[in-house]
DNA sequence: AAGTGGTCTAGACCACTTC
DNA sequence: AAGTGGTCTAGACCACTTC
């Protein structure tokens, strides 16, 4: 394991044990580079990672402050944190819940043109559409619309889109999903939405549009997500 | 200016300009630092800031790639950025728009169990309870529901709720607001804030639950803002 | 003046991809 | 084997806070 990684975890140990509640402060990098036997950066690397979490807060001159609360951080119980990029089945799985999919269409079709500029394409290439209700514990979590080029992700077939697309990606064609562009709203179900998800037509809907992107930069994947009452989306900001 | 942010400059504007479409590539870490006559280390400091802006991807062992679309982000037209932290007043006056505020509660109170516990405050202390609509250009951008504890943020005045609290934290107290963390969901306005907002009572409004923190750890608010129908929030995610 | 974190260097060594 | 980005070091110098 790398050596920011360690001490990542050592402090962040540290954190939610209560070690620094006397100062609210951890110890300065210089004594923290003794304690781990290892260099500044590789502190201030660990530091970079812990301030992403949002458990610490850095001050020049001062030094390095536990945020107030950060001990038990609502961040890691039920929801989705913006910083990551799963895919459903990864974090559903994860929390020990059964996921499954209703496929509703899959077939290929050339995109509409705002989706074919976003995921690079040209006018007439083809792309898998894909609308999936996902299902964890029998309860009905989100309807997904998706566009994949088939030129990216070739020989997509029913059984991946029943199970993992992203599975099937990374595992099966070996590629690497590196980042996601998300754009959040709010908005009301079709009719269909409705039966499908079974809401009422007045239920409001948290929708996530992404555009999904492997470690070459390439847009694999447009989708549109709309999540029934209760869904809720996790960002740590900074300045 | 500090080198690695001249390098971000830099191949932010090449980006822009399409210099690397050719390849598709940056050009490697060694070549870079010479173009700019800078260490290998300063190249990776700005990378990864432009990994954070959603511009690159990086592939150990084969390179530096431009994301497709890249060149023309949605992301810095009209849409909030997850990242940034600056408030409704240097968010859209940055876009030349008129702010306003029209102020319905400003008092002093205990604040319920569960603000107090994220605030990190006893149960009998006291917090100003804010209630503002914001309007950018006359129309009714959110409304925002806010409680400060008076202990972290003295003497807060009408005349700072009706222009800028940020403004009065950071210039007047000189306090340095560092981070904030949020959850967005959706949900449906009151009665009273159909009026206030001027929207009907099932239009959906995306909700966002923030905790701002200074650079020293403490929590100064914690804020509830729901925003009619057309706002969006964007995110970038890494794996 | 002393102590804090931030930037930057030159270079070693490593993990991974490509040929 | 050659080329790519990633981690890590020891140390210089700087910006900022605290006393």
């Amino acid at each position: 394991m790398m050596k920011y990684k360690e001490v990542v975890k050592g402090l962040q140990e540290g954190i939610e044990r209560g070690d620094f509640k006397a100062t609210g402060q951890l110890p300065t990098i210089a004594a923290l580079c003794k304690d781990y036997g290892v260099s500044k950066i590789t502190i201030k690397k660990a530091m970079d990672d812990l301030e992403q979490m949002g458990l610490i807060s850095r001050r020049r001159g001062s030094g390095t402050f536990v945020k107030n609360g950060a001990a038990k951080p609502v961040a890691r119980s039920g929801l989705e944190m913006s910083q990551q990029m799963s895919g459903f089945n990864a974090e559903h799985s994860a929390r020990g819940e059964k996921v499954e999919s209703v496929v509703y269409d899959f077939s290929v079709t050339t995109p509409p043109e705002k989706v074919a500029r976003l995921l690079g394409m040209e006018p007439d290439e083809f792309a898998y559409h894909i609308c999936r209700v996902r299902l964890a514990d029998e309860v009905a979590y989100a309807i997904e619309y998706t566009y994949m080029p088939i030129k990216v992700i070739p020989d997509l077939r029913l059984k991946h889109v029943e199970a993992s697309i992203y599975a099937y990606v990374e595992d099966e064609l070996g590629l690497k999903i590196a980042s996601a562009h998300r754009t959040v709203r709010a908005s009301l179900p079709t009719a269909e939405e409705c039966e499908r998800l079974g809401v009422g037509q007045h239920e409001p809907l948290l929708e996530v549009e992404q555009i999904g992107y492997l470690d070459d930069g390439i847009p694999f994947e447009f989708s549109v997500s709309r999540h029934p009452h209760g869904y809720e989306f996790f960002t740590i900001s900074t300045r």
